[in-house]
RNA sequence: GGAAAGAUGCCGGAGUGGUUGAACGGGACGGUCUCGAAAACCGUUUAUCGGCGUAAGUCGGUACGAGGGUUCGAAUCCCUCUCUUUCCGCCA
């Protein structure tokens, strides 16, 4: 959520700054709703103000025996102006949070304008030592759904029987691997990139979800259980984010770094084709997560540190990746700033994005009500909370498989991989 | 799923209609004392909204789980909801 006093101080920003997010605005209906809101509340505390104090007469001028009839029944009336208007009030409030709960936020001005993902700019490559993009004597590589099934590794017909489409299995080996993959994601951030390990519930509030801002905008995209009013997570950035909702926390204590494995559940409406086959569009994936609270000052800084945190695992595994930095146009609702991570797929021939790492600066940190207390002023101010993957592993999988194919038709198990798998070859 | 109790400030815990934004205790912070520390003593210590002010600030409003109601006036009375604890049932 955008600031107020800051839209309404600088409109003519906040207005440039959505445009170049290709959003239409509505600002001026906020500024119109503001002044009235601001014009009741003067009218109304003056009122309450009057009660207060004839309030605190009336047990004197009873007690010396008054008659106070009179005053009450002009009270009364006083009272009756004050619900009125507090009425109004409230109604005014809640078109206002309505319209400002689907503002997004404002790019950062480091972020290059653009229309679309086209738009976005490539900020650096990296290729394992001896990496080529053309496999040698005209080799044609299996993509990852051939390799998952001649290896027997993944069953994505019968993941479509039991749930339905999106939601593959894994087996055996690849079950495996799978979870090795997670296993060393998490000891890897925890061991060298000082995180400490959340494991979050699975299922969240309402009040969770927009915290974090996928509600009440991106509403269609969530799963939801009616029954109990819980949606399982899209991303383990809900409940991991929203640990300190309403609450304020030490100067001291940040910056605050937490990593999470999470389940991912994602009703991706709307999406078709072939973007959809495999792992490259699912409706439940794993993935660990990054969180990060830090004061706002260093979130620029945080950010870059998030990218590289993400990147070492990929370094690690030696998968070719790129970093994008993502053009205004194509930034996430909640996020000011955000790299792309895309590892290569031999098969497809082209990029899958594995990792988004986003700063969204004091976005969800004013939805959520995440604040520090400031050791200078005293006074609480909004922390910046960052998130990025690290990683999703269904994208990573497919990229693990196919670069590590052999002409045989076997995957080699990446060497950081292999003391979590206890084999070094698949096939 | 059934029954009961409860939800107050950083923490514990008073408070059943009118100087209670909140007693008392603890913690934290500042000061006195001390070579220093402890103890003792003194003081400070919730958040949020609006007006005025560049600001420090100042005046006023609101908030005792959430929402609604009664009343001139609600932490205190009534209703609904949420959550917590305990007991019973079920269960990985």
């Amino acid at each position: 959520m955008l600031d107020l006093k800051f839209i309404r101080e600088n409109p003519e920003k906040v207005i440039k700054g959505l445009s170049n997010k290709n959003e239409k605005n509505r600002i001026d209906e906020v500024l119109e709703l503001d002044k009235k809101r601001r014009a009741i509340i003067a009218n109304s505390e003056e009122l309450k103000s009057k009660r207060n104090q004839v309030s605190a007469q009336i047990p004197q001028l009873k007690k010396a025996g008054e008659d106070v009839s009179q005053l009450l029944a002009e009270m009364k009336h006083v009272s009756d102006k004050i619900a009125e208007l507090d009425n109004e009030l409230k109604q005014i409030e809640s078109d206002l949070e309505n319209i400002l709960l689907f503002i997004p936020n404002i790019p950062h001005s480091s972020v290059p304008i653009g229309k679309s993902a086209e738009d976005n700019v490539e900020v650096r490559k990296w290729l394992p030592e001896g990496f080529s993009f053309e496999f040698e004597n005209g080799f044609k590589p299996l993509d990852h759904i051939e390799l998952g099934k001649k290896l027997n590794i993944l069953d994505f017909e019968r993941g479509a029987k039991i749930s339905g489409s999106g939601f593959p299995v894994y087996k055996g080996k690849g079950a495996t691997l799978e979870r090795a993959l997670i296993n060393f994601m998490l000891d890897y951030h925890l061991e060298k990139h000082g995180y400490s390990e959340i494991f979050p519930p699975f299922l969240v509030n309402r009040d969770s979800m927009k915290g974090t801002g996928q509600l009440p905008k991106m509403e269609e995209d969530m799963y939801f259980i009616d029954k109990d009013g819980l949606f399982p997570i899209p991303t383990a950035e809900v409940p991991i984010t929203n640990l300190f909702r309403n609450e304020i926390l030490s100067e001291k204590d940040l910056p605050i770094k937490y990593v999470g494995y999470s389940a991912c559940f994602r009703r991706e409406a709307g999406s078709y084709g072939k973007e959809s086959k495999g792992f490259l569009r699912v409706h439940q994936f794993n993935k660990v997560e990054m969180v990060k609270f830090v004061k706002p000052e260093t979130s620029y800084d945080e950010l870059e540190s998030l990218v590289k945190d993400a990147e070492d695992i990929l370094q690690e595994l030696k998968i070719p990746y790129r970093i994008l930095m993502l053009c205004s146009g194509d930034l996430s609702f909640s996020a000011a700033k955000c790299y792309d991570i895309e590892t290569w797929s031999p098969a497809e021939n082209k990029w899958l994005e594995a990792s988004s790492c986003s700063n969204f600066e004091d976005f969800q940190a004013r939805r959520a009500s995440i604040r520090y207390r400031n050791e200078q002023t005293k006074k609480p101010e909004f922390v910046h909370t960052l998130n990025g993957s690290g990683l999703a592993t269904s994208r990573l999988m497919v990229s693990l498989l196919e670069n590590y194919q052999t002409p045989e038709g076997k995957v080699i198990v990446p060497k950081v991989l292999q003391k979590y798998t206890g084999f070094n070859i698949i096939g």
